[in-house]
RNA sequence: GCCGGGGUGGCGGAAUGGUAGACGCGGCGGUCUCAAACACCGUUGUGGGAGACUACAUGAGGGUUCGAGUCCCUCCCCCGGCACCA
């Protein structure tokens, strides 16, 4: 006789029984609506689940027994993100096959899922390094360069120096390696690339169709980076002749002479460099120099350059311009300017080559460049403005040129202070702004106001016939003016960059692309797919840029369709391309003639409940939505966005030892104190220590796992506990006695199942609505009714500690009634049956094995997962008396049990002769009277 | 700096503009016990009062309202993200 939650006794056993019946199998049943509940797709790593993990888990199950129990189709799938870069780095550091390791970490992973009886259908489980699974992945790269969508660029990339390999913008945070914390260095390595840029707004548009945080919907947005602005084209002019052409085309006969004079021993390869530098003597000559009847002629070619603006308001306060120091025209400037400044840009580019991004970003306050000695004409006043490099401006964003006005922007201003630049203020500021100075005093030192004047919500001064014109109207006829004279155009920019999808490295899925002798390159046919990721012994990254699939002959070596020599590419795809459509295979797994049917796809479609943690905002979720988008636009997916709902779990926090530094130890950056290790802490005395709530992880020693907690406190008691401890997107700090509670909460329920049991009818059904009521099994069904509709709408809302907070005063109020039981009659029989049946069955997505457990001992046949989630009659859930609050001048004097169905008028007149209420307002008048029917009435008396 | 999300007892947290602090943890007192654990009962925002009561309380200050934790404005603090994006 259960009179305990005791789990020991009968936890495994339910699991046990779930397995050999194979409950959680995804069904397909016509006529039901389906619900798809899904995981972010884990890496398994070798620490294994913490109370951490379980802390999405567990919520997710609920939610999908939840539904399965409201007659939904539930698709609760769960696999691996196995490919990828984690996983191979802590392959090499085991000394083992990525391979073999990946699977003997899944395992565990799984066992420790099916330990906290997530239901998940393991039938449809997969890698993402399963040759079925990246056959397809493979495949789906073919459809996106066949679109045009993935290209191989010369690019300079953010390198990793100690994964060796590329990353994409997504994985630097901060100048580091997302992963590794290394800082990145800039290479420039040939990369495939996902032209994710294509789809930049419609990847901000779509976001108003799912119901997402607008937390992560904001950093989408941001990260995608939308402006809108003009791009116009500036001439360059010199203030003299340039001298440094005729220098340069000296040397270069000078070299051709040189490699002349020796002809005569020439061999083969000798001939092909010289032939190269005529060829550049001679597009030099070309560029520069016309022909004329008998001399050359020094033709000055018109240089020009874009720049891309969102203040075109403030164009007449240019003073100078700044190109990015890797700018293609720097080279021509050089070249056409006086000769003196061409060095000091030449050192200047160089350093800034050399400069890392931590570098770069450290020195933002103090800002550095130099003087080309070139001047850019403005379009709109013809002034004439020097041209400066720098590299505040970047190459990358825009056209890596910008028209600087530092009367109105903090940046251009720092620059033009530093370097004695002319400040020209062209929009009025505001008084505030001002301050005790008058205007006049502002136009005549602008550089005495710092901050600039930024605000978009004034009027246009110093800017001929465009002044008095606010920023809008200002911005739209310059706009306009830009167009008619064919000077620019309106245009819009992202800060979204291409998608960097290659890695140099093995444990990925291959490109499915081989390069032929002429450069050529090819997609592998569908039918010579999927490209085998051979199983080798050393797949160690080397430093030089190269993969090392590059090294294994036997890969790299293959004849292509038309029979001649070639080479595969020995990139492999980065591990978010693998998770970028995991979602769809999972409504089709095991097809082996295409990646998804698409009935299946268009049955299951989109994701209604997807969650994971906020980490992954511009990253996995990004590029799933894009591949989503591709698809879509192929027919291949009927919906245009995957996920409909999103939810981010909080974290769960580790109550972690630290010491301070002993003599001699010091602290890095941001570090707060020495951590301690377990055994460290346990025996430093308490004033030599101190505790900090971290994220839970293995590095810090913080890890409470869930067999500890099932060992300890038991299943059912943990996810109860995961579900209680706090909001689902809160942060939790956790502690192993909280479950506690929950073992007293589930022992409670065991109590009053056993109580009852004698007396449990199984056919109340039939009873119940027919016999007399008293005011005790009224009472017992309110309980019932309330706690089956407020478990419900919390579980729908993802309130899941709601939803067993209100269950547990479902339970005292259980226990409440059950004080007067020797005085009970049927009804009361009736209504206590109704109410822990339907209690068990409330619990059950919480806490499955206690429900179980439960059910059988009511004796009632099969599993609780099976049974329909009890419905509530709303009529039943209210009570015939409420209570009423009697406010004076809004603050409580009273409170008032009446009949529901009381009429305002006598609410009022019972509130106004209460004896508290009149002691409050005994000699004032009332001026008038507030009643809120079922809830309060306020007098108001002064 | 910009963009998000927050700030409620000793703690985790409840609360469609309508009785602030539900529910739980912890604490205190009690019952049971030789004793302890478990369990159960009571109590637990702060100040004043023997008490009935009463005043004050949701980061600070204003405002709207019969009524504000909730809506509006200003400010402070914490967490997360972005960060020279022109």
């Amino acid at each position: 006789m259960p009179e305990r939650y005791d789990p020991s006794s009968f936890e495994a056993k339910w699991r046990k029984r779930w397995l050999e019946a194979d409950l959680f199998r995804t069904r397909e049943e016509p006529g039901r609506p389906k619900f798809y509940y899904l995981d972010f797709f884990p890496y398994p790593s070798g620490a294994g689940l913490s109370v951490g993990h379980c802390r999405n888990y567990v919520p997710g199950d609920v939610m999908a027994r939840f539904k399965f129990m409201q007659g939904f189709n539930v698709l609760h799938p769960m696999g691996f993100d196995a490919f990828g870069l984690p996983a191979e780095n802590e392959a090499i550091k085991r000394q083992r096959h990525p391979s073999e390791m990946i699977d003997q970490y899944g395992a565990n992973y799984k066992r420790q899922m099916d330990l906290v009886a997530i239901s998940y259908d393991w039938s449809r489980s997969f890698k993402s390094s399963d040759p079925t699974y990246y056959k397809w992945t493979q495949w789906i790269f073919k459809k996106l360069y066949e679109k045009g969508l993935a290209y191989r660029s010369n690019a300079e990339v953010n390198w990793c120096p100690k994964d060796k390999t590329a990353l994409a913008n997504e994985e630097v945070v901060g100048g580091l390696c997302e992963r590794c914390g290394t800082p990145v260095e800039k290479r420039a390595i040939p990369q495939w690339f996902f032209k994710i840029t294509d789809y930049a707004q419609r990847l901000i548009d779509d976001l108003d169709t799912v119901d997402w945080p607008e937390g992560i919907k904001a950093l989408q947005r941001n990260w995608i980076g939308r402006s809108e602005g003009a791009e116009f084209t500036m001439k360059i002019s010199f203030s003299s002749g340039s001298g440094s052409v005729q220098d340069e085309l000296q040397s270069l006969r000078e070299e051709v002479m040189a490699e002349g004079v020796t002809m005569p021993s020439a061999d083969a390869e000798r001939i092909q460099r010289i032939e190269g530098k005529l060829a550049s003597s001679i597009a030099a000559i070309d560029s520069y120099l016309v022909p004329s009847a008998s001399n050359l002629e020094v033709k000055s070619k018109p240089l020009s350059f874009k720049v891309f603006t969102t203040r075109l308001d403030t164009i007449f306060g240019m003073t100078f311009c700044v190109l990015a120091p890797e700018h293609p025209v720097v080279d021509e400037i050089c070249r056409q300017a006086p000769a003196e400044f061409a060095q000091p840009v030449r050192d200047y580019q160089v350093l800034a080559k050399n400069r890392t991004d931590m570098e770069r970003m450290a020195e933002t306050k103090d800002k550095t460049g130099v003087f080309t000695g070139a001047y850019a004409i403005n379009p709109f006043n013809g002034k004439r403005v020097p041209i400066w490099i720098a590299d505040y401006v970047l190459a990358t964003y825009g056209t890596g040129a910008i028209m600087a006005v530092p009367g109105h922007d903090q940046r251009d201003f720092d620059f033009a202070v530093k370097y004695g630049l002319e400040v020209i203020p062209v929009i009025k500021p505001s008084a505030e702004y001002l301050g005790e100075y008058p205007l006049e005093h502002y136009l005549a030192n602008p550089k005495a106001f710092n901050p600039p004047f930024e605000s978009k919500e004034s009027v246009m001064i110093n800017s001929g016939s465009f002044d008095g014109l606010s920023y809008q109207e200002g911005t739209r006829q310059l706009a306009e003016r830009l167009e008619a004279e064919s000077i620019g155009e309106r245009k819009i920019q992202y800060k979204l960059r291409d998608w960097l999808i290659s890695r140099q490295r093995y444990w990925g899925c291959p490109i499915p692309v081989i390069h032929s002798k002429d450069g050529e390159m090819q997609l592998v046919p569908d039918d010579c797919l999927p490209v085998y990721l051979p199983n080798v012994e050393s797949y160690e990254p080397s430093d030089d840029g190269s993969s090392p699939l590059s090294k294994i002959g036997e890969f790299v070596n293959v004849t292509d369709l038309d029979g001649r020599m070639g080479r595969r590419e020995t990139d492999t795809m980065g591990g978010f391309a693998c998770s970028s459509w995991y979602f769809l295979r999972f409504c089709d797994p095991h097809n082996e003639d295409e990646p998804w049917n698409m009935e299946r796809v268009k049955y299951w479609m989109p994701v209604d409940c997807y969650v994971g943690g906020a980490e992954h905002a511009v990253m996995h979720l990004l590029y799933a939505r894009f591949w989503t988008k591709v698809l879509y636009d192929l027919g291949l997916v009927p919906v245009k966005e995957p996920f409909q709902r999103l939810m981010n779990q909080g974290q769960v926090l580790g109550h972690t030892p630290y010491r301070h530094p002993r003599e001699g130890e010091t602290l890095n950056p941001g570090e707060e104190g020495i951590l301690l290790s377990h055994d460290e802490a346990a025996q430093l005395p308490d004033d030599q220590k101190f505790y900090r709530w971290v994220r839970m992880s293995k590095s810090k020693g913080n890890v409470v796992t869930p067999e500890e907690a099932v060992e300890g406190y038991g299943a059912d008691a943990l996810r109860v506990f995961e579900l209680f401890i706090a909001p689902f997107e809160g942060d939790v700090q956790w502690s192993n006695e909280g479950m506690n509670g929950t073992v007293r909460f589930l022992s409670r329920i065991f109590k009053l199942v056993s109580e009852f049991k004698e007396s449990f009818d199984p056919d109340w059904r039939n009873h119940i609505g027919l016999m007399d009521v008293t005011e005790t099994s009224k009472g017992i069904r309110r309980a019932t009714h309330r706690g089956i509709q407020k478990a419900g709408d919390d579980i729908e809302r993802f309130s899941f500690n709601t939803y067993i907070s209100s269950t547990m005063i479902w339970v005292n109020e259980l226990y409440d009634f059950a004080k007067s039981r020797p005085s009970w009659g049927q009804s009361e029989q009736f209504a206590i049956s109704e109410a822990i049946e339907s209690l068990i069955l409330v619990i059950a997505p919480a806490a499955p094995h206690s429900a179980d457990e439960l059910w059988e001992f009511l004796g009632k046949p099969g599993y609780t997962y099976y049974e329909s989630w009890p419905k509530f009659d709303p009529a039943l859930c209210v009570a015939d008396t409420v209570t009423i609050a009697v406010q004076v001048n809004g603050k409580l004097r009273d409170t008032l049990e009446v009949a529901v169905n009381i009429s305002d008028e006598d609410l009022e007149r019972i509130a106004q002769e209460c004896e508290k209420v009149k002691a409050h307002t005994d000699g004032k008048t009332v001026r008038k009277v507030i009643v809120i029917p079922g809830k309060l009435v306020n007098i108001v008396a002064n």
